[in-house]
RNA sequence: GCCGCUUUAGCUCAGCUGGUAGAGCACAUCAUUCGUAAUGAUGGGGUCACAGGUUCGAGUCCUGUAAGCGGCACCA
């Protein structure tokens, strides 16, 4: 008999062989079909699993939603593999893990037929909804590496056979059987499953996209053809999964971009942004609010060249990792005759930037700094270009010019922990200006890396105790170490903001860095009258100007907050005889600071109410003949759910011109 | 870079099995002065991404290239 401890603190004695199903099944009728799978002794198990011991055992019901969901997807992913290999005998089966909203599995089609297409995920949809229909038993077997390794080989899976080798010898290895009869379908899996596919609501998935994806992410091996579903607990969450995606489409940059007028994109410069002067607004705000919290915090802003001599690129190291993303351009006049070459092929190379750090090093190495004088912390708006992989680019999220709010603080060692403390409370106060919320991670050590143990451990420490002396290093602020997610050559911290909708974007970082300036021999002159070596700490707040506009295009649905909006009024008249008051009304509005357009075109007030709503401009200011014989003005603002409301005019322009004030600037509030 | 899909007017899209291009919005002109999400009429506008090929004939079929989209990999 194995005693066995349930959640509400009663213990209940089982014979062997029991399972959480039958002691489900003696607690009730009700329980025993909510049971979706079992926690034992804190591990998620097949309810049909006998226990093998004295257990503390809580069952696992829909109420379970993050135990459930990922059960269920799973199981999901179990059946798109089933209804695959149903459908198209000769498909291998590879890997099918459960996603933040579903699940996928990779195959390897069969010889001679290509990746799967969207075309055919409606008739594997449908084989799928017969499997979950034939309530097939999925049964839990442990098999010896070799028997398992054997028998994949039999039946031609041979990524499976490759798989099974790798997992660690001499520990039992599981498989599970779906339906009954001689082995009608198997796959090696870690489990653990639900009791049978008619556990899934045939309602609540649907297979998504297919993608290419490398057989164990390596682009060496082949490629898989991936099908992506999303899956959840029953009809009603799918539903609203899909009312959330639609959400996220209406507020792509891309689209928003172009309604309101913000920038384009084009092949001539693919990557490169065109900013319309709409869009731009938003950059130059953002750049005068960026310099005003830079000055306050003790930055110097300069500007390092865009083109250097590729030697310079050489001496930082960038010319031997990076090149092959580096733009290379020929110190030369290009030829003007029509029939000579236009390049002669002789010239010295230069390369346009990727990154300030090497530029900013040699401001720093003009002259002879002194301790003293550090920390020094040099920030540039700086241009870079990058030459990504193509198929990497992503409206302005990813492109191939941008420009970085980039600083690099050259400080001594022990001046590095209050640096990234000063740095943690500065990007509080600019991302909650933004309304975002965030987290902070610490990226630790990756298996590939340069330097001592001991060089990384003082690295983590300090980067660790800078969010700790800045109280951030809590829950609240989402704190949390990446074991393996630093770069080579140093651990860093980095910043992940959540948008109105939930989804997450790194934007913010800060890293110490001892290679570069060693690699370019910075040196400060210490008390002791000898050279040291400064540390750089690298950091960036927005990101790139390009990414952080498309993150808050998203964010915001392209409603700006006034200070940002890039047209923050516009006068429309309902008469022409309102035109002389509408021209005054914007002339005063303009002189208080406002960006202000006026409509006066011969159109009904419903026409303009309605193309500017689309336009997302915040303030709408009607003025007719009543306006104008009075001296005021009806406000209409977007989104607002009283139609308008009348103000005079001085009050109006006051109030507006308060409200336009960025947040840096605006009065503290209680 | 890799896999799949896409590319027709400024935008969103229609064009079946090949027979020399169409809608709505936008734009222009005219009429309309109308109080909070589309006033009406008329009109202009396209080398159907680009380059080859098949064919009597290609937006439509084939090949290549480019860009875009969804992923993969990349993002020190």
């Amino acid at each position: 008999m194995f005693k066995i401890s349930l959640p509400d603190g009663s213990v209940r004695e089982v014979p062997e062989g029991s399972t959480p199903a039958d002691v489900a099944a003696a607690i009730g009728p009700g329980l025993a079909k909510a049971a979706l799978a079992a926690r034992v002794n804190g591990e998620v198990r097949d309810i049909t699993r006998p226990f093998e011991e004295d257990a503390e055992l809580a069952l696992i019901t829909a109420r379970d939603e993050k135990d459930a969901l990922e059960l269920v997807r799973h199981d999901f992913a179990h059946v798109l593999a089933e209804a695959v290999q149903n459908l198209y005998p000769g498909t291998q089966i590879t890997f099918g893990p459960a996603t933040d909203d579903g699940f996928y599995y990779d195959f390897a089609p069969a010889p001679g037929r290509g990746p799967f297409t969207e075309e055919d995920l409606p008739a594997i949809e449908e084989e799928m909804r017969r499997v979950i229909a034939r309530d097939e038993l999925l049964i839990r077997e442990v098999w010896q590496r070799e028997d398992v390794r054997d028998f994949f080989r039999r039946t031609g899976e041979t990524f499976k056979a490759e798989w099974v080798m790798e997992l660690p010898e001499g520990k039992p290895i599981t498989m599970y059987r779906s339906g009954q009869g001689d082995g009608k379908w198997l796959d090696l899996c870690r489990g653990p499953h639900l009791a049978s596919t008619g556990k899934l609501d045939p309602q609540a998935f649907k297979l998504t996209r297919v993608s290419g994806a490398y057989w164990r992410g390596d682009p060496a091996n082949p490629m898989l053809s991936r099908i992506y579903g999303t899956a959840w607990l029953n009809k009603k969450q799918l539903a609203e999964h899909l009312v959330r995606l639609e959400e996220a489409t209406k507020r792509d940059h891309r689209k928003i971009g172009r309604e309101m007028d913000l920038f384009h994109l084009q092949e001539e410069a693919h990557g490169s942004v065109f900013w319309h002067a709409h869009g731009f607004v938003i950059w130059r705000q953002l750049e005068a609010y960026m310099r005003r919290r830079i000055d306050e915090a003790g930055y110097e802003e300069i500007k390092t060249p865009q083109l250097m001599d590729a030697r310079q690129w050489e001496r930082s190291g960038h010319w031997g990792k990076y090149r092959e993303n580096m733009f290379v351009v020929p110190d030369e006049v290009p030829g003007t005759d029509e029939a000579a070459p236009v390049l002669s092929g002789g010239a010295d190379l230069m390369a346009l930037k990727p990154m300030n750090c090497p530029g900013h090093v040699l401001v720093f190495k003009q002259g002879i700094t002194s301790y003293k004088e550090l920390p020094i912390r040099l920030y540039e708006n700086g241009s870079c270009h990058r030459n990504e992989p193509h198929g990497a680019l992503h409206g302005l999220m990813r492109v191939r010019q941008f420009t970085q709010d980039d600083a690099h603080i050259f400080c001594r060692e022990d001046q590095i922990v209050e640096e990234a403390r000063a740095f943690c409370a500065l990007a509080d106060r600019i991302y909650k200006d933004f309304g975002f919320t965030y987290s902070i991670k610490l990226a630790l050590r990756p298996d590939n890396r340069f330097g001592s143990e001991t060089d990384w451990d003082k690295a983590e420490a300090e980067l660790r105790d800078a969010v700790v002396a800045a109280g951030m290093a809590t829950p609240e602020f989402g704190w949390e170490e990446l074991p393996g997610e630093g770069a080579f050559y140093a651990p860093k911290l980095e910043w992940h903001l959540t948008d109105a909708i939930g989804r997450t974007w790194q934007v913010g970082t800060i890293q110490s860095d001892r290679v570069l300036p060693e690699r370019l021999d910075a040196v400060y002159v210490g008390e002791d009258g000898q050279r040291h070596r400064p540390v750089m700490l690298h950091r960036a707040i927005f990101g790139s100007y390009e990414r952080f506009i498309g993150i808050l295009i998203e964010h915001y649905a392209g409603r700006f907050p006034l200070w940002l909006a890039p047209v923050q009024a516009i006068v429309a008249t309902i008469v022409s005889e309102a035109d002389s008051y509408a021209g005054e009304v914007a002339a005063k509005l303009r002189a208080a600071g406002l960006r202000v357009d006026t409509d006066l075109r011969n159109e009904k007030i419903n026409y303009k109410v309605r193309e500017h709503s689309l336009a997302k401009v915040p303030l709408l200011l009607v003025v007719g003949k009543r306006e104008a014989e009075e001296g005021t003005i009806a406000v209409r603002r977007l989104g607002s759910d009283e139609r308008q409301q009348m103000m005079r005019l001085d009050e109006a322009i006051a109030a507006f011109a308060a409200e336009a004030v960025p947040p840096d600037l605006a009065p503290k509030q209680g």
